[in-house]
DNA sequence: CACAGATTTCATCACTTGTTGAAAATTAGC
DNA sequence: GCTAATTTTCAACAAGTGATGAAATCTGTG
């Protein structure tokens, strides 16, 4: 609906008067489906009816399929270490909350899609479960629990990664409420101590 | 490889000799394919032709490609309920532990595959994400707080079933070490404790 | 053995997929 | 204003999808 036109006329040919970047409005329109159909779902000619062009121009700016995702979705829209280093800023027996928030924050921001977006094309596409392994554990969750003077920190992060992407999952995947709209504070004292006993608790 | 034909030869047409049910085979190679592939990678002919038969068989059988996924991957291979009185068998203050546990233990069973097979299809396919509801909400986790006596019981189900998403999609889809290979009693240990307090501590 | 019914394969359908090459229309440089 | 480069649409491709109807083959009953 944001970027798709109207018309249903004979469409002209050639060059575009002018204005709109047909590279970025199909980046948009990319993104868009691709949440919400996956990468298997979401066909060329479907992203490129959205977008309002034809579907050549996929091929046409990104080469083929493949390459579009890879733009649209896998390319992370924040560099990680700012992240890190807003989690790990304030007392260190906070951190779960401030993760918990965090994380509830950003994603809320985009109602979750990106995460969906992963998260619904980690079959379809090899090297989805990669990003997400990369992106949680070695890019944030090893680098937390690595500034936290514990021990395990392998088994700490990779526990603190499930409870986020389960999180992740109910709130915005699979929807199950009241998590699905409950509002930041409450998720953060819910989800937070656990994270919390996570990073520096007895964990057997 | 299960159940596999490796012959090349011209396949004589006919009822088969006698002996395997056709329908119990395409259900198994259903069940494999569909948890590799999900559901719109796996085609009926790759389920076919890992069931040794002919695409046209699962047509016969099941009608339809939808159907033969409600019959193989959907269908509960067991009852909700006596899993839900196992894990209320016992002392209430190790009900999260109990929950882990039993998960993990009936997971590991299978590889993840049937929970892999359904997040994996949770796009594709419209009536997945309300299975998942169903099975965790309402017929499991609500039951369990229901159970217990304490305040807020959705929002409480819906919590564990966050941690416990969370912990078969980094166990068993997109494969987080060392949580993946870690064996039960470090997994409950780790885990059990934090879905009791999910259960009966203290939320907020 | 004959024959009805069940089971299986085959050939094919209509449709969709990602991709490509050429033609048409516009813009920019001189 | 002419020309070259860029952008866009169109038409079509080969490959693959789920599904279907008929023919071929087997089984079971009489």
């Amino acid at each position: 609906m944001t970027t798709a036109s109207d018309q249903t006329e004979p469409k002209r040919r050639g060059r575009r008067a002018g204005g709109e970047d047909t590279k970025a409005v199909l980046l948009d329109a990319a993104r868009e489906v691709f949440i919400a159909r996956g990468y298997e779902g979401a066909t060329v000619r479907s992203i490129a009816a959205k977008a309002g062009v034809d579907a050549a121009m996929v091929n046409h700016w990104f080469g083929s399929k493949e390459n579009l995702f890879a733009q649209a979705v896998l390319k992370l829209p924040f560099d990680p270490t700012v992240l890190v280093a807003r989690l790990l800023d304030g007392p260190p027996e906070q951190t779960g909350d401030r993760i918990a928030r965090n994380f509830t924050t950003i994603w809320d921001a985009t109602g979750g899609g990106p995460f969906a977006a992963i998260v619904r094309s980690v079959t379809s596409h090899d090297g989805v479960a990669n990003v997400l392994r990369e992106f949680f554990l070695t890019s944030v969750f090893a680098k937390i629990t690595e500034g936290l003077d514990v021990d395990r920190v392998e088994l700490r992060a990779s526990l603190c990664a499930s409870q986020v992407i389960g999180m992740g999952m109910v709130r915005y995947v699979v929807k199950f409420e009241p998590l699905a709209s409950a509002d930041v504070d409450t998720v953060v004292a819910a989800v937070g101590p656990n994270l919390q006993r996570y990073l520096t608790g007895d964990i057997g």
